[in-house]
DNA sequence: TTGCTCCTCACGTCACGTGAGGTGGC
DNA sequence: TTGCTCCTCACGTCACGTGAGGTGGC
């Protein structure tokens, strides 16, 4: 029993003429696509391509945007700027959640389902601001 | 003496000669940038297209891409894609200056310099989060 | 040897820009 | 009337895909 069956997505295992076949394109297609700088396959040392599934992927976008008439320079400019998108995406969704989560710190447990242990007194406007809320509650209650 | 000089960058001022002139391109290839929906001029009750200062400055990012290479199909999306772009740009600025000014909210004035007025006594392990660091440094203080 | 790889070159097709041609309203 | 606008159609050019042709290494 061998380990692993599948190869890994971004294991280059494909040779250009199967990748070729899988993608629906010419062999030679594929060489163009690369000199445009559209897509890198793994080279042996020996030089010939090996193409990986995230290789195969890329084709797909690409067959699609030239499908709907992107040529390739288009393609080549699209391809980063939907990478650049989704950084920025990522982005947005990790800034929200540390804002989320710095607000919740912010409006905090509800003081009241607590009381500070005693350590001295001070006048009331000199109150943190962040404590002021609970405070007042339980001075209240 | 008139009020403005000089037309609101939105506003429809150029006929189709004109922009034509000031793009530097036919007006044919106007005419043609607008039936592949690269850009959308406004237009006069009679019908005749009126371009603004904003139509202009696409037309200059539209043969930018064009020189480059990039066809019409292609220039459509790209432009899509780089307003799409400068929204998540403008967002993740937004939402990192919330994010400072929530920080800045956490960490607040230093409780060392102050002491809260007796309220009752908690164990120590039921601190709202948000209280114990200065409730700590306080106790050993 | 066979079947692949590598490369370059040539041809057919298509998209785009330019211009001609004919129309109509300030 | 002149000079613009509107439109469609045709042609030249260029990018891209496909294939041929010749090479070399498992």
């Amino acid at each position: 029993m061998t380990e692993r069956q599948q190869p890994r997505p971004g294991e280059a295992v494909y040779i250009i003429s199967v990748a070729a076949r899988l993608a629906g394109v010419h062999p030679q297609t594929l060489r163009i696509y690369e000199r445009k700088g559209l897509i890198e396959p793994y080279r042996t040392p020996g030089g010939t391509r090996r193409y990986s599934q995230d290789d195969l992927e890329r084709l797909a976008t690409i067959a699609d945007l030239t499908a709907a008439g992107v040529n390739l320079e288009g393609v080549r400019r699209i391809l980063e700027l939907e990478m650049e998108n989704r950084r920025l995406r990522d982005q947005v969704g990790r800034l929200r959640r540390l804002l989320a989560e710095a607000e919740e710190r912010i409006a905090g447990r509800p003081a009241g389902e607590t009381v500070v242990r005693t350590v001295g007194v001070v006048r009331r406007r000199h109150l943190p601001d962040i404590l002021r809320p609970g405070i007042e509650r339980l001075l209240e209650g």
